[in-house]
DNA sequence: ACCGGTCGTGCAACCGGTTGCAGTTGATAA
DNA sequence: TTATCAACTGCAACCGGTTGCACGACCGGT
């Protein structure tokens, strides 16, 4: 604050002691008569003083402050899991600081520098697409800093992990496609690096595998934004022998993938059944109302930030462990038969 | 960090200089010969020394965070805010420290303690629901701590404010609506207590009067969630003389009135126009795409986070102004003839 | 009157940097 | 040889709290 705040040095003057008297006098010491205390708590209370919680991280290295780092902040994942997040961080008291790597391995290596500087006592991360070196992370973990990665993981380090079982989540949508007498069934990836991308794919894969249905790849498509899926969807609908279902692998996706099914005049889903990963909230915003399996944002921040806590509170020495959520399957009429 | 980092003092000893060398020796400080400097800069870079923002902090009152109080970080409107403020904060070396209020005045009040007590170098502030009690803000204005409000502001208060301009929004897409012809134009209210509400309803009612509309108050329908808005809608559709155009006031409401619309499988914009205050990325969601009038969430963080820094840049001695954006009106197929 | 113990408080160091000022060194000028 | 002056470097205080230890006052017991 730019105007000099009230400190316990002014409380230590005013009431003709020292400061240490009047920090002690604060937090309730056995060893400060009542009538001092009373005396303090009064003064501090009059003058609105407020800890310097500066002060105190200086002093304790602790400052009650979680990193985090995300890859971007736009819609429609991260948001939600940020959410999630923040719930956990606040009801313990801690607060959030947050940066974006925007996809930059550079700008994340920076970000945990500079949470580092900041004394934050733990750092929940997903990393960024280009992120292959991870000494960053290492360096941190042998720092003995408490971190779990969620979603976004790096394939190869020891440290807990939190993210859904996107395989058996894509193998179920697939097998509830199949359900319904689908045996056509298109897949639109993302990016093709990301970890969720392949394991995604290899639901998709496995379910059909399972059910004797052979892998056409013309219909495993890729849209990296909302206009690619549409493009690429388009394109889908042109094949002499079009699919009977689209699953989509992420919002973004599932917005093209609709937006092209509309112009098209597609009827969801006697022609085409669409399903995808989709925040629950947004899945709803289509016409009919999609399927989803759920990417648990939400719920995801959650689990990351409790898991994080808990290798606070115990001094960070729990065995590395990935926890894998299972994500729900919401059938809606997109998919109803 | 768990472990201890590196400090100056290290650097140190290691080189048998005193810290205030190497303190100088790290800035580049005239003082210091070139010999010093490269054997301190050396050997700082070689242990990986990081310098410790919370002790620059607690030296130098400046904490290099800026503070943010949102009421929720559930979907729609405050993530793009957010998005919007981290860039710019980012791009200055700053870090953002977010806090929820949730509605709660308490809350709030205690956010305001928080960031004030984490030395933060200013506040972006979008106000809970139930704040009436203002002190908690004009305390800090008295203490001379940077803040800008935006969205959800106070009513009573010097301060700089960033809002979009609501009333004309909803004006422009009233008259649009009429100017394809309809007539029996409805408006659905989230939070009725909530500024926005007000504004975009007297807009609203300003196009009507504007051109000789009646106002028809069965048409100022609330709904405070998706559900609500949707059981409204449905309660509108059954009026013997039903609109033929709705505006929504929120990406919330309008998920709902379009839930409605489906089920009773009205025509957009045939029978009913829809015009709503939509993020950009969510109004394409729908069938057909809805037109919209931006609420500018990313672009509001953005020129909030630019006041706020132009505030700290210049000793926060800035005469209190108002932003008004003017909202852009983006018409797609819901209300194109 | 003396010793031991309790109670309440203050001193000073510490956390990790920054910075005004004083001190040391060596070279140069007188 | 000595005074003078850069050029470097170190000392110590400071930011706002916390905390181990010492100290003084006062008590009761002997």
């Amino acid at each position: 604050m730019t105007n000099k705040a009230i400190t316990i040095i002014d409380i230590a003057k005013i009431l003709g002691v020292s400061k240490s008297t009047v920090s002690r006098a604060l937090k309730d010491h056995p060893d400060i008569s009542n009538a001092t205390k009373e005396a303090v708590q009064m003064m501090a209370k009059q003058l609105k003083y407020k800890p310097n919680a500066v002060a105190m991280s200086l002093r304790h290295k602790k400052s009650k402050v979680i990193g985090l780092i995300v890859p971007t902040l736009s819609p429609f994942f991260f948001p939600s899991v940020i959410h999630g997040i923040e719930n956990e961080v606040n009801k313990r008291g801690y607060n959030l600081m947050i940066l974006q790597s925007n996809e930059s391995y550079e700008r994340e290596v920076l970000n945990v520098d500079i949470l580092q500087s900041n004394n934050v006592e733990g750092i929940l991360v997903s990393i960024s697409r280009k992120t292959e070196n991870l000494s960053h992370f290492t360096a941190l973990i042998e720092d003995n800093t408490p971190i779990v990665f969620f979603d976004r993981i790096p394939k190869s380090i020891q440290a807990d992990m939190v993210l859904v079982d996107d395989i058996s989540g894509a193998f179920n949508a697939v097998e509830h496609l199949i359900s319904i007498g689908k045996r056509k069934i298109a897949i639109c990836l993302g990016n093709p690096n990301l970890l969720i991308s392949s394991n995604r794919l290899s639901g998709y894969k496995k379910a059909l595998k399972k059910h004797s249905i052979e892998i056409n790849e013309e219909f495993i498509i890729t849209g990296q934004s909302s206009e690619e899926a549409e493009k690429e969807t388009k394109k889908l609908l042109e094949l002499t022998n079009p699919p009977d279902a689209i699953l989509a692998i992420s919002d973004l996706t599932m917005s093209g993938i609709m937006k092209a099914l509309y112009a098209a005049k597609i009827k969801i889903p006697e022609d085409i059944a669409v399903i995808g990963f989709c925040e629950d909230t947004f899945s709803q915003m289509y016409n009919p109302p999609v399927s989803t399996i759920d990417p648990m944002g939400i719920e995801i921040g959650k689990i990351a930030a409790e898991r994080l806590f808990q290798r606070i509170h115990e001094n960070n020495i729990l065995e590395p462990k990935t926890i894998n959520l299972s994500s729900r399957l919401i059938i809606r009429d997109s998919t109803k038969v």
